[in-house]
DNA sequence: CTGAAAGCGCTAACAA
DNA sequence: TTGTTAGCGCTTTCAG
């Protein structure tokens, strides 16, 4: 390194005590100095080019300026938008971001939460969270502030910035209803998350809100959200012979695997089957149908997170607070081709 | 914080001084000191949970552990995986990762890898470097190892891990020869970073290996990777009455611009023209045309990068070596429905 | 208003 | 083999 300037460079360079300099250079303290030496310190520090040495600061305040974010994988198209947003968020701020995964398949890496807290970030963003989000206990002590982001926690013990599920479940129902539908069945993604859970509930409530018998629709849970899972999971319910005429998944992918599975028994969407999607990846809407889905401001997401972390980092509470509702962000409904008029046979 | 356990403790537990824990406690000084106490030290240490303080531990050591990732954005679906495979590789052994994005459009932003530097990060991952890559001089000098990825350096100054370019256009003008076509443009990305460049290049001399005149075919540049810019610069293809077969587009969004510009004019792919891609990006085999494309192991090119980065790491070398050769990765061609034999009409 | 001095938690000479 | 000491660069009491 060549050589970094220091806090003392910049102080004997001014001509004053390096303690002087360093209430100069900082916001807080400089108001008890004479404008002059602060103008001059601070003068002399940007002629230098002096940086704080972060490590150094960071070991006298025990603040990083660094925050964790946790994904449960970057492959998921709707996470590399939040993970955007936040990091852009924080930046702007000087926060940095640290990235880690947690992908339940490979356990031997530790739990990316435990690294973050042994690097002492300042704050977590998780976006992996199952409903019995059980976190260290420095998390739960709430001494590392913590928000959720894209799922959330069974009994709010944690701010979090999710999707609206139950509105989004119920433009795609009311969507279904006006084509004509009334024999409906969900695909459900994994319970024990909240975009699972919620989505499913959500499905439940819509049924309800437009007076469909509930006898005549049903869940069919598939394992995760991947497609494989939503085609067996639709195998099932082509199965059941219950004569369904619409289907709505828990989200694209596994709106997909039900396409393929209707396709692949000669079946066709939507003259057969209309089937619904959630997320608006990118290309569903250039598929053959293409997919009508839920579109989620992601990136929005990330950043209202971002927001809500560096409030709760200023407002500096430690304070166990009443349960959280989460935020939940609008959502749209885009019409496409895999819906269509029950009957239109 | 629950008053964090420190050194000190562990030592006075221990019944040792503070810098005997210290050695105990350190891989690369244990080596002197008896089995007994370095033993006694070790499980104490373990016994009380104590975690090295990393901000102390690097303010002496000049060393954070952590690496920065400056992607160009987070929305190109190559960078997820690229991301992922080197965050995976670092963490394995205890390396965080900083992610930034230097998206040209804001530059209000402080460029990412100076926010690195002045972070103290120990290395640099480059997945947005332009041909003309002009780091601050701390990269320049070599003293913070730098390793690019998805995009090289015009003079080979950086390592560089990218994908194989002339074997994939080999592939794929191979391909569409063997189809039949002998008229064939080139849809070429941003001429200013390797991935626009030598894809153009491995075109030109894709020619040359078939044997195909150089005057039946043509580059048309796009200003962007992105889809609209595919779509203007096919559209001028079209226009040149040259009477194109085949449209080999530097990524698939440029892939599927053309496409949308050949369909807009009630041409068909693959029967009046086939189009080939690059990236195999989500879904474009579900399309309708399915996109003949190539497919490179992104994923493989950030664990890579990881590694390679590590090892500059271990080693330390400020020596100013030789140009680099960058590392290709074997591209895969993935041949689909949007390419045809040429007159199937 | 400014200087002196202590110390955050750790590592690395240097002694013993 | 272990202890002593001196900082890494900064913030923050406490004096003056």
């Amino acid at each position: 390194m060549a050589k970094a300037i220091t806090l003392k460079d910049v102080a004997r360079e001014a001509g004053v005590h390096i303690s002087t300099a360093s209430r100069a250079l900082n916001e807080e303290t400089r108001s008890g100095l004479s404008a002059e030496t602060a103008d001059r310190v601070i003068a002399t520090a940007e002629r230098l080019g002096y940086q704080p040495h972060p490590l150094a600061r960071g070991l006298r305040t025990n603040r990083t300026r660094s925050v964790g974010m946790v994904v449960p994988d970057l492959i998921s198209p709707f996470i590399p938008p939040i993970l955007a947003g936040a990091q852009h968020t924080l930046s702007e701020v000087g926060y940095s971001l640290l990235i880690g995964s947690d992908d339940e398949s490979s356990p031997r890496t530790r739990p990316a939460v435990e690294t973050f807290l042994e690097r002492r970030v300042d704050g977590l963003i998780v976006a992996n969270a199952h409903l019995e989000f059980t976190p260290p206990d420095a998390v739960q002590r709430r001494e590392v502030p913590t928000v959720l982001v894209s799922r959330c926690v069974a009994d709010g013990s944690f701010p979090a910035i999710v999707g609206d599920d139950q509105a989004a479940l119920s433009l795609v129902v009311r969507h279904l209803v006006e084509l004509g539908h009334t024999r409906i069945a969900h695909v459900a993604g994994p319970l024990d998350i909240s975009t699972g859970l919620f989505r499913r509930d959500g499905f439940i409530n819509a049924l309800a809100e437009e007076g469909l018998a509930a006898s005549d629709c049903r869940v069919f849970e598939a394992g995760s959200f991947h497609s494989e899972d939503g085609h067996a999971a639709c195998s099932r319910l082509l199965d059941s012979g219950d004569g369904y005429t619409a289907i709505v998944a828990a989200n694209d992918l596994l709106a997909l695997g039900c396409i393929d599975a209707i396709q692949e028994r000669g079946l066709s969407v939507p003259r057969d089957l209309s089937v619904t999607g959630y997320d608006d990846i990118a290309l569903v809407d250039r598929l053959d149908p293409a997919l009508t889905t839920i579109s989620l401001p992601y990136e929005e997401m990330g950043v209202v997170a971002g927001r809500l972390l560096l409030d709760l980092l200023a407002s500096d509470v430690e304070t166990v607070e009443t349960p959280h509702e989460p935020k939940r962000l609008a959502p749209t409904l885009f019409v496409r081709s895999s819906t269509g008029s029950v009957g239109s046979t």
